[in-house]
RNA sequence: GGCUCCGUAGCCAAGUGGCUAAGGCAGCGGAUUGCAAAUCCGCCAUCGUGGGUUCAACUCCCACCGGAGCCUCCA
């Protein structure tokens, strides 16, 4: 198959164009989460990217096996446990539901496996095993280290030498041949979780797992692997030096890092520069006095904060953070926060008006796959017969799509192209003149299907626009009372304007504008909706 | 101290050694509307600063200023 997908090789710091181990084939592995704490919004950004390049790659013909982990053993979980007062093993079953929930609110449904380090022992110790017996390896007073010596090629995906500090300093040190040697084993203290092993009683350190793991599923080499850029160093250093001693072969084919979230500074919102003179009143600024520590952004952790992803979720909905998500580069520093949420969803609209003004006059639903049909492959595509200026230029943003699509994954851009998409949609949705009934000629209706069929073939490549949007509420009985009580104000208001007494039918409109709903009168009749 | 990355309009954000520097949000003007909303049309940037390389740089190199990250657990 050839392809001209290209994609950024920390490895290598280029671009490199895709070339899979396995031809139509690709396998990925995406760190997943230590799940001792609850999710925040920088977990999300590695399975967001992730779940989109597949369906990207799948889109573009290949098959894709994708791998997270779920690391469930380790010192931060047995230390929260205790603090919790439960097992470790309650504590990680906990913290992986609220992760698992997470992913699926923000659409990434496309991981095949969801391997747990404890799950996998066996496989983790004959790894460390191999390590040994090949010399990359060496136990010591019931640990079992790997020797960062004996590997020449150490440090090269992070850039640094050998003896660069790996942590576990103290006690554990003396053990240590070299300072840069890190843990594969971990002997256990008597109160502590383990497994039995050839070196005794312990835990797998934190790195081998990963090894063990993608060899089981992927392979000795795999194609992409990806994690958040703090991942570099030490985990994946230390991951591809212990795959790439055990096996004489590279570990991956492209290693993929996702830029890390910041924390939005949430200073006074309006007006301009107050740079400097801070705390003075600049005429019409307000700013709320926040503290010096909130005042700062800075990076996301859960020591700062940073949790409570499930409460955002719900406040915000997850396509508005997928979205948000996918409108930059992958690779990028993101600022995050309400804020730039909102402006995220506040262009989400646009989206879902043509959708809903495409159902209104269609009668088709959209979400639905057999009334709107879309192609699975890049190939499948053939260029309608039905000619018109709009459909060329859907065509055309199509290939613009997936051109930036294929550099490097830039969602970023192709994110323009769907906007664009949208203006032509409308476009030609008024020309026709389509919002009156007498107007939907055969062919301009076919022509609105086909390219709307366009911007859902690529919006789904993105994963958005895939299911309709959570109704607020999420009460059934409710809506459809609200639906009811609507028509009948409206009809009401209807009456009022059709006798031209603008007064009562202004005051109907201003009034639910002030609670919050917003009325439109179209050709065809007055809608609403509910401002969010 | 060592190693990375970034600095594009009020804000967010793509991108390129040479065609009009995407798109979004906000704003402004117009079409439409009883008035609005929505939609459409139009307007709104010379790319941190100073040098250098080049026929040509916002895009490459150097310096500086500013911001972020990693070097310790972290997606």
């Amino acid at each position: 198959m050839t392809t001209s997908i290209r994609i950024y090789n920390t490895l290598t710091k280029t671009k490199e164009t895709l070339q899979t181990v396995e031809p139509g084939k690709v396998g990925m592995y995406l760190c997943g989460p230590t799940v001792y704490a609850e999710a925040h919004i920088g977990h999300m950004v590695g399975p967001v990217i992730f779940d989109t390049i597949k369906r990207y790659l799948q889109y573009s013909g290949y098959e894709v096996t994708w791998v997270v982990n779920i690391t469930d053993v380790d010192d931060k979980l047995i230390n929260k446990s205790r603090e919790k007062g439960i097992s470790m093993f309650q504590l990680a079953t906990q913290m992986t539901a609220d992760y698992l929930a997470n992913l699926q609110s923000l659409g990434v449904d496309q991981i095949d496996h969801m391997p747990r380090a404890t799950e996998n022992m066996d496989e983790i110790i004959k790894f460390i095993v191999e390590l040994i017996d090949r010399g990359f390896a060496y136990a010591s007073q019931g640990d079992v280290y790997f020797d960062v010596l004996k590997d020449e090629e150490y440090g090269r995906l992070s850039n640094r030498t050998a003896d660069a500090q790996q942590g576990e300093g103290g006690e554990t040190a003396s053990r240590k041949r070299s300072t840069g040697d890190f843990a594969l084993w971990k002997s256990a203290k008597p109160d502590e979780p383990s497994w039995p092993s050839p070196w005794g009683n312990g835990r797998p350190g934190w790195h081998i797992e990963c090894s063990a793991m993608s060899r089981r599923i992927l392979g000795k080499t795999f194609d992409i692997h990806g994690g958040g850029l703090d991942l570099v160093f030490p985990h994946h250093e230390n991951e591809l030096a212990q795959s790439r001693c055990c096996h004489g072969q590279p570990m991956v084919r492209y290693w993929l890092h996702n830029g890390l979230m910041r924390a939005d500074a949430e200073k006074g919102k309006v007006g301009g520069k107050s740079d400097r003179d801070d705390g003075a009143a600049i005429e019409g600024v307000v700013s709320e006095p926040v503290s010096v520590e909130e005042a700062t952004a800075g990076k996301i952790s859960r020591s700062k904060g940073g949790g409570g992803l499930a409460k955002l979720i719900e406040r915000q909905t997850g396509e508005r953070i997928r979205f948000f998500l996918l409108r930059s580069h992958y690779r990028s520093t993101t600022v995050f926060g309400d804020g730039p949420l909102e402006e995220a969803g506040a262009s989400l609209e646009t989206f879902y008006r043509l959708i809903q003004r495409f159902e209104k006059i269609s009668g088709i639903d959209f979400y639905d796959k057999d009334q709107l049909p879309i192609g699975k492959h890049r190939s499948d595509f053939v260029a309608p017969k039905l000619r018109h200026a709009a459909i060329d230029e859907l065509v055309k943003l199509r290939e613009g799509f997936l051109s930036k699509m294929d550099d490097d994954f830039n969602t970023g851009g192709a994110t323009g192209d769907l906007f664009e998409m949208v203006r032509a949609l409308n476009r030609f949705i008024d020309s026709e003149g389509l919002e009156e009934p007498a107007k939907r000629t055969p062919d301009a209706m076919a022509m609105l299907s086909t390219g709307m069929a366009i911007f859902k073939e690529m919006s789904s490549i993105l994963g958005i626009f895939v299911r309709p949007p959570k109704q607020s509420g999420g009460n059934e009985d409710a809506t459809q009372l609200l639906d009811g009580l609507m028509q009948l104000v409206i009809q009401l208001r209807s009456d009022a304007r059709a006798k031209r007494d603008f007064a009562t039918s202004d005051s109907v409109r201003n009034g639910l504008t002030q609670i919050g709903i917003t009325l439109q009168d179209g050709k065809n009749g007055t809608t609403w909706e509910v401002n969010k």
